[in-house]
RNA sequence: AGAAGAUUAGCUUAAUUGGUAGAGCGUUUGUUUUACACACAAAAGGUUAUAGGUUCAAGUCCUAUAUUUUCUACCA
């Protein structure tokens, strides 16, 4: 018998153990179809917030819907746990710079503290009720993974769509390294606006420029004029004289000079910004790069070598206001690109890196991009505009520790990159040396390791070669491509989707996966998105699991539509404790009147017992129809909404039947059990999608064909009583009308009735006599009289018998 | 500055694609009815952000505007 009370605590745990115990959830190969999910490997960087908890609460529903459909669920969980981000969090734990650790011990200390979160991560997605095969989980820095990069890179090396290659790059001088387009984040920032007189050589004519960064004033290479600008286009041809700095530079005309922007001159550094790298590759411009990689001014330049940039801007502020040159300093609060996982302004670095050519596939990302159905469909507008948007190749090389690294020696007489080979993947070249003797170009002897490793995007950007187990013994090949769906947060469209499907194309010229469903953000009270960085959540899940327990957690983040943000809310908890409190309630109502019970072939079914069976048949279609969309929340919603509606209307009035036989008859109350257990059957399995925990205990309670619920196969009931079910919805709204009226007269709703006149249609008068032990039993009616009318129906008269209150 | 989404009761939201705007919380009132007071029944609360348009019919489609979120661009 189920408990009184359900204590969720208790029962969360004892099913986890049960399900782990009995590999409820192990992937093995068999005929079934393959549903295969790719979801996000979380970044072990401390903290899981209840944004995780949202969107992979969704993606895991799909899961279990899937599974009660049928199909065999590959379902890998991934922590992504290499590079810049794990690094960062060890410098943070401990207080130091990585270079200050060094490489070694610092790699330690990485996989030290990822272990530690990974453990925290795995023990809190369980706590869940996430049906993860653990034994099919991947980590990134594990050499399998590893290999699979390095694989990858050069399969990719040997399409010719790799490069190594000096150019410029965006680089971050606070994580010493460079990253790729996709790790900017824009920021704004206050800042002033300098209004600087330049003059000509020829002329001594006097002119202004404005600019946020005069520190690069010693970098300026040219000036350019609009051709168009009718102010200033007759010094293009004359030459710039540099205040403070003492150079002269020419003067050029170019298009892109925006006249109204600024005062319509425009000084050109290599490399201020892209419009500058733009320009030196256009002109061919000389390389002045006045930068160190720690974020310095180098020695080189008079006054202000080895100055901070931030200083050498102030300092070359004042140099400029004490010989007059400064016109006027606004200020401007303006956005800057900032490096994401650490919030400093980029700057930009010409070293030689490993490319990834995007430029000159894009139309083919856009075509793959429109092969695959994207939940929800604007979401897939987000991703074309990222992929018309980019303007770099992807770089993927790292100037840090704790990555991937590229199986790549370089010859020290030519410099002519060695690559691994293939069998001898993993390497590490730092300790691993090349398979061959000399270089094949100029017959070298010595090597020189790649100290570089992968953007941790390189790699988890392969997921699904993780998971198919690319090129391994026993892989997963032929049943993961594509993949059936990826699950992610709106945020990693440019990165992890559109780098995954670079990948795909260049590996096997097709999509990674069938679908992408793209999960909102969880806000903070007003507005805010939630962020690991921002700090801004007020809940922990493993509180909230513990205050409220997984299903309700699941509840809140099975509910809202697909791709919308929502709002964390403490009241959509407390509305699926009720639920959940609910279907523990009914359940045991249900469990009480079946302890005869005997599921046998039956027809006979009573009015009322149709009409909900064939209301739950509809329902559910609607459901399913939803769930394909994985549209979860709706789902979700529709289940409810029916869920209320069986408990408070269809329950009351059978209740009555299941009580008393003797009055109402063996069969009748047959047809009341018979419909109670088929319907609770399949509420359990539909609820189960979203609360795996408490729809367990009550199947095995009073079900338990199989092992387990989530190893059931929802079949849609095929009733067709339509027919004869005209008016059941109506019957329903007389009976809510007749308690109403109790309810205003404030008596109980048990009450009887002495006499009701109700004028009915037809079909209603059909429906009321088939039904009408029911009826008068559950508004306790001692004396009905019905009379005909043409259309609907109407009270006419109740009188109640106030007298037998007391 | 461009793109996409959102805007419905005090709050959180639904409306299966153009057909009577429904819920929950909160408020108020009543009922302790053999599953459940974390319940049941009921009341109040809406010019669906604003202004136009299309249509027999608009929360839904179109055009503006406002507010808001996300993405992208803008560093001269």
């Amino acid at each position: 018998m189920l408990d009184k009370k359900y204590n969720a605590l208790e029962k969360e745990s004892k099913w986890l153990n049960y399900w782990n115990e009995n590999k409820i959830y192990e992937f093995k190969k068999d005929d079934r179809k393959v549903f295969s999910i790719d979801t996000p490997p979380p970044t072990v960087n401390g903290k899981i917030h209840i944004g995780h908890i949202f969107s992979y609460s969704q993606t895991e529903m799909i899961a279990r819907y899937k599974r009660l459909r049928g199909y065999n669920i590959f379902y890998p969980f991934g922590f992504d746990d290499n590079g810049l981000p794990s690094e960062r969090l060890v410098e943070k734990e401990q207080g130091k710079k990585a270079h200050e650790i060094g490489r070694e011990a610092f790699s330690k200390l990485c996989y030290q503290t990822t272990d530690k979160y990974e453990e925290e991560f795995q023990t809190l997605f369980s706590k869940l009720g996430v049906s993860t095969d653990w034994n099919i989980h991947y980590r990134t820095v594990s050499p399998s993974t590893i290999k699979i990069s390095q694989t990858s890179f050069l399969d990719l090396i040997n399409k010719g769509h790799c490069y190594h290659k000096e150019s410029p790059a965006l680089w971050c001088n606070e994580c010493l390294t460079s990253i790729a387009q996709a790790e900017l984040e824009t920021k704004t920032i206050k800042t002033t606006f300098n209004y600087i007189n330049f003059k000509t050589v020829e002329t001594n004519e006097e002119f202004t420029i404005a600019t946020t960064r005069p520190e690069l004033l010693p970098a300026i290479v040219c000036v350019f004029v609009n051709p168009n600008d009718e102010v200033h286009n007759h010094l293009i041809g004359m030459n710039a004289h540099i205040p403070v700095i003492n150079v002269d530079v020419p003067i050029m005309a170019d298009e892109n000079v925006a006249i109204d922007k600024g005062t319509g001159v425009v000084m050109c550094c290599t490399f201020g910004d892209q419009t500058d790298i733009f320009w030196w590759k256009k002109y061919n411009l000389p390389l002045k790069y006045i930068f160190t990689n720690d974020g310095k001014i180098i020695n080189d330049v008079p006054n202000y070598g080895g100055m901070k940039i931030k200083d050498a801007r102030k300092k070359i502020i004042e140099d400029l206001q004490a010989e007059g040159y400064v016109v006027k300093i606004e200020e401007l609060e303006h956005e800057v690109q900032t490096h994401e996982r650490c919030g400093k302004e980029v700057e930009y670095s010409v070293m030689k890196q490993w490319f990834i050519d995007i430029m000159n596939h894009k139309q083919d990302f856009i075509k793959i991009g429109n092969e695959i159905k994207w939940y929800p469909k604007h979401m897939h507008t987000r991703y074309d505009e990222w992929v018309n948007n980019v303007a770099w190749d992807w770089c993927i090389s790292r100037q840090r520790y704790f990555g991937v690294p590229f199986p790549v020696w370089y010859c020290k007489d030519c410099g002519e990159p060695i690559f691994a080979k293939e069998e001898d993947l993993p390497v590490n070249p730092l300790v691993d040396k090349p398979n061959i003797d000399e270089c094949p170009k100029c017959h070298g002897k010595e090597f020189i390791p790649e100290t570089d490793v992968m953007d941790t995007w390189a790699t988890s950007s392969v997921t699904p070669l993780i998971n198919m187990r690319y090129k391994e013994k026993d892989n997963y090949e032929d049943i993961l491509k594509p993949m059936s769906i990826r699950t992610n947060a709106s945020e990693i469209i440019r990165t992890w989707d559109f780098y995954t499907i670079v990948k795909s194309f260049y590996h096997f010229g097709q999509k990674p996966w069938d679908n992408v469903m793209i999960s909102g953000f969880v806000m903070a009270d007003k507005g805010e998105k939630i962020s690991k960085s921002k700090g801004n959540s007020k809940f922990e899940p493993i509180d909230l699991i513990e205050q409220y327990s997984a299903d309700v957690i699941r509840y809140w983040a099975g509910s809202g539509r697909l791709g919308t943000d929502i709002v964390f809310s403490e009241e959509t908890l407390l509305r699926g404790r009720k639920l959940i409190n609910k279907i523990w309630n009914v359940s045991k109502f249900i469990e009480m009147h079946l302890q005869d019970y005997e599921d046998k072939e039956f027809n006979d079914y009573e009015y009322i017992d149709k009409w909900i069976l064939q209301t739950f048949q509809e329902m559910e279609k609607g459901f399913i129809n939803y769930l394909e969309e994985f549209e979860v929340g709706l789902a979700l919603n529709t289940l409810e909404k029916f869920f209320w509606n069986f408990c408070d209307n269809y329950i009351e009035i059978v209740k009555h039947r299941l009580y008393r036989p003797i009055e109402f008859g063996e069969i009748p109350r047959y047809s009341g059990q018979k419909t109670v257990y088929t319907i609770l059957y399949k509420l359990l399995q539909d609820f189960s999608i979203f609360f795996p925990f408490i729809t367990e205990e009550i199947y095995q309670e009073l079900y338990h064909q199989e092992k387990s619920i989530h190893l059931t196969n929802i079949k849609t009931l095929t009733f067709d009583f339509n027919k004869e079910l005209k008016n059941g919805n109506d019957i329903i709204d007389i009976i809510k009308e007749a308690r109403g009226e109790k309810s205003n007269k404030n008596v109980s709703l048990k009450t009887p009735i002495k006499n009701l006149d109700l004028h009915l249609n037809k079909d209603l008068k059909e429906g009321i006599e088939l039904s009408i032990k029911d009826f008068k039993a559950t508004l306790f009616i001692e004396n009905l009289n019905i009379k005909d009318i043409k259309e609907g129906y109407s009270i006419d008269n109740i009188e109640l018998d106030l007298e037998s209150i007391d």
